[in-house]
DNA sequence: GGTGCGATTGACACGATGTCAACTTGACAC
DNA sequence: GTGTCAAGTTGACATCGTGTCAATCGCACC
């Protein structure tokens, strides 16, 4: 964590995110990700002590450089429920494709990993916070559906923004970006607005 | 032991099933299945040449042993395009829990097995005309969402009713099997008849 | 000239899949 | 009985990726 190191592990991270984007999170091994990073494998374990933490550090890398609170911010600010949620949706749909690639590598890894599963967990609940918070401003304007308690209502966000979900519609499907983010807001309107 | 006089080939089976539906389709070696078949694990390869060959090979057991396409039939038969749908989401729900162990197995290996990937992409072909069919029906009443095509209709049904958001809404959201099918039969119905 | 740190090379253990060769066992035919 | 065939057994081994370890190197800094 020396601040003397960091262009090396910059080096790493940034290699890490391009790989695993540029191989849709398939397969990418220790030893590319160092040949990428033009150290010796060995090096990469000065640095990260297993691929669950290379991984994990990657995604925080990830929010950090694309200030994902700033971005997030804009949602706390809506008018309406109805505009937060849109809002929601939207900012982390457009998320979505920037992480699949680590989000897709740990969720793999999650089988087996004890700490890769604990890592990804510690993602979602941060995920499942906007959902919930999202939830929450639809309820204050008595605009939430009455065929679900805030709670289910929460996990059915979640479960429809999922990474998964994107990855079905967006690359198995051949949905666009635009569509999905369209057809995203327009779902999670008719499953959670009081109609 | 009862399994005693059964021919090896569906002790082998089943034993794979039921070591993947304990451990919800978690770590389960070829030794684990040998021992529980009661043979050598070398032996397994004697039956199945590997490891993705035996997962779908279990896939098409369970379909046999459960009668799958008696149970398909209920909804062929619909009187109207939303209970076609309705039943469908019911039918298909409610088989996932018999398939999920295996279907988890095969999802997993999906990443870095080639045969793997396309045995699993066979299956969800079949779920796949499924849910078209019930778009269809719906289309024949008149009663399909005008914001969306009938392709796109049926992409949604499929993502929705993906084996992994029923993970997420069963497992991880603890919720109950039977509002899990009531909560998609309602989310279903808004997702694509009009309104 | 040391000291310490980042990095390198090379070797190795481990766990899982899959392969191979040689041997055993039981049923059945002749 | 003997021969044969299929199914199963044991044990060894190749391969691949992760993670570990030891020895060494080069270089900046004091």
């Amino acid at each position: 964590m020396s601040s003397q190191n960091i262009p090396t592990r910059d080096r790493i991270l940034k290699s890490t995110w391009q790989l695993l984007e540029a191989g849709n999170g398939s397969a990418v091994r220790m030893s590319d990700i160092a040949k990428a990073a033009k150290i010796s494998r060995q090096a990469l374990y000065l640095h990260f002590p297993n691929r669950a933490d290379l991984l994990t550090a990657t995604t925080r890398y990830l929010d950090e450089v694309h200030d994902i609170d700033a971005k997030l911010a804009k949602s706390r600010s809506a008018a309406s429920g109805t505009q937060r949620l849109e809002i929601w949706v939207e900012t982390w749909g457009n998320y979505i494709p920037t992480i699949f690639g680590v989000a897709k590598a740990l969720m793999a890894m999650q089988e087996t990993d004890e700490e890769a599963a604990a890592a990804w967990n510690d993602r979602i609940c941060a995920i499942r916070d906007g959902c919930e918070k999202a939830v929450q401003a639809l309820k204050a304007d008595g605009a939430l559906t009455d065929s679900m308690s805030e709670e289910e209502a929460t996990d059915m966000l979640l479960t429809i923004l999922s990474v998964r979900n994107w990855e079905q519609l967006r690359i198995d499907c051949n949905w666009t970006q635009a569509r999905y983010i369209d057809m995203m807001q327009q779902l999670t309107a008719k499953a959670l607005v009081k109609s």
